[in-house]
DNA sequence: TTGTAGGCGTTATCAG
DNA sequence: CTGATAACGCCTACAA
């Protein structure tokens, strides 16, 4: 699928150059022409911009005004070398084409970028043996700081990332013993959550449909135990492997059917999964929620496209990645956060499958 | 929505180590220490990281096996500081929750890693100034190379890359003249192939839904050539702004019933948007595709789990970051390809919505 | 095939 | 408040 025939070429809109304003110059500047041209030594332009408080406000103003002319930028590995410290920040994510994580690291970024920090995105695809070799990377990267769209498992993992003694944030969950800083949400609570509605809803004989290791596994041990106190009873549950699509749920609800048995509810633990499972009951001619109600998790951008719109479980995504950004700014500039251990609210959205 | 009552910890599984397998030191180590071990100077095992076939067999080996023992990996810093060369390359995204653009970059990531190539995420949000602070960052930066989900407009961006002496790939659309490489896709062909797909359906009124600038004009215009020349009639072309989700394409269609007039197709210049029409043309009791044909572009993840199946045009997006890739491989490997210049094909895929 | 000398651009340290 | 000096860790150039 490479090469066609003959494509045609895009009349792209070119956007002139508004007049003056010369682009700037192939070769970088380095610090020493811009003392020189405010006539101060290195350090000072230095300090300039790493404590420009401690400079005298006429040279500061001048040197700045230097800065700008020349559009000086400082090279950030000369500057990582000496200092020993790195203004990138390393973001791994589980899945980069998740819309949840993708706000959350969108707004890690936007809050770290700011204060002059490179956010970098990696990848782990729910795996340890990725993990193990992203780690390792880290000792190569060195970066300022990691941030994890999940909580780290694995002890040989834990240990590494301990021992490279920058800051690490896990998320999306909440761990009693998180490596270093944790801004979660609570996975049991919210699969006790899920229990509760459909308890209040009158279902009596439920089912789950999720990821049997991870946080899946916690919503289900929630929903498990709360499920037990409410007396409902838990019929079936569905594990499934890597999601990678509505189709996933669509099966997991046909291997659910195929267990037989009468069901009211079904509890997956996440929107892709309860989507599919929708999509699959309404094909197979069953009424939601008259028939089955499905729960989901997450708040996917789906959620609410389709008929009926999926009640779900929520919780503010991008709210994490901000507080993480927070978190981190503060550990870093020396006035680290009283509480390094954050929570983020559950909540229960309705739209009517329930 | 931030910290709630009292959130239940998760009780997350804790993988304990495997016997043996030390965890890596805290500090990390220097060339010289591997040297050391190795007994050969520092340049030899510098030699062994990066022209392995101009060192003794031998040497070699013992060197490996210490660099290994250690878990030794250079400093990037120093490395970059040195030879002038850094091993990151930014990918800017204009959308960073993107499936298309996600999968791109994921196959860019992948094609390079393996290399030694570090892939950097930025964003630039369909905005000009945001591009040209991107830009003026990647002065900072240094990077390898640069890759863009799109081709730069502003005069002044194309100058400022140009400038930067580093390779340059844009990608998803086929301009005549790209700053350097370039990966793409005939927009105007595939605004071409819409209008014949729906002549060959039968339509003869049709409209047009999309973003008035980048590449929705560019679909719109080869759509617009293609029916004056197949003898349809374009009634209306609706422009939209940025696109945020399935709302605009259900606000869009609104403003093209309020226009008036028979219709008999739509193309949309992308998914979301036709998703969105396709979902206000039922609710208000269309029948799609007998009352109106609704034709897309980019083949999302929603376009397959409607009622019809949307029809839509499509090219393989993970192949564009492998071609990038690949291209950004030769160029940096001073095999340069043939052809810095690739196009992708287009293709149809028929679900029922024509 | 291996080694020696020196510097990439910045900032920590200490002195003025 | 400002400056001189040296070093961060690696790799280019040249020499053996």
């Amino acid at each position: 699928m490479t090469a066609p025939a003959k494509p045609t070429y895009d009349d792209v809109l070119r956007i002139p150059a508004p007049p003056g304003r010369g682009a700037a110059a192939g070769r970088p500047l380095r610090i020493e022409e811009v003392a020189e041209r405010a006539g101060v030594a290195p350090i000072t332009v230095s300090r300039v911009l790493r404590h420009p408080e401690k400079v005298n406000r006429e040279t500061r103003d001048r040197i700045l005004e230097v800065i700008e002319a020349t559009g000086y930028a400082s090279n950030p590995h000369a500057r990582a070398l000496r200092s020993g410290r790195s203004n990138v920040v390393v973001a791994f994510v589980s899945n980069i084409l998740s819309q949840q994580f993708g706000l959350a690291v969108r707004s890690f970024a936007a809050t770290l970028e700011p204060e002059g920090f490179e956010v970098l995105v990696g990848q782990t695809s729910y795996s340890y043996a990725k993990e193990v070799a992203m780690i390792q990377s880290l000792r190569g990267i060195r970066p300022a700081a990691v941030m994890f769209t999940g909580v780290i498992e694995l002890h040989e993992n834990r240990a590494a990332l301990a021992e490279l003694g920058i800051p690490v944030i896990e998320t999306w969950a909440f761990p009693r013993d998180p490596i270093d800083m944790l801004v979660g949400l609570s996975n049991t609570d919210a699969g006790a959550m899920a229990a509760r509605r459909l308890a209040d809803a009158g279902h009596r004989r439920v089912a789950f449909i999720g990821r049997s290791s991870g946080r899946g596994a916690l919503r289900r041990d929630g929903f498990r135990a709360a499920a037990a106190e409410l007396g409902l009873d838990v019929v079936h549950e569905i594990g499934v492997g890597e999601i990678t699509g509505l189709v996933d749920g669509r099966a997991a609800f046909t291997a659910l059917l195929d267990r037989g048995g009468r069901i009211d509810a079904v509890f997956c633990a996440n929107d892709l999964l309860a989507t599919g499972a929708l999509i699959e009951a309404r094909s197979r001619g069953l009424t939601v929620p008259r028939d089955l109600a499905v729960l989901g998790f997450g708040d996917n951008d789906v959620a609410d496209q389709i008929t009926p719109g999926l009640t779900t479980i929520t919780f503010d995504s991008a709210a994490i990645g901000r507080i993480a950004g927070e978190l981190l700014l503060a550990r870093l500039s020396d006035t680290p956060s009283a509480e390094p251990r954050r929570a983020v609210e559950l909540a229960l959205v309705e739209r009517g499958s329930v």
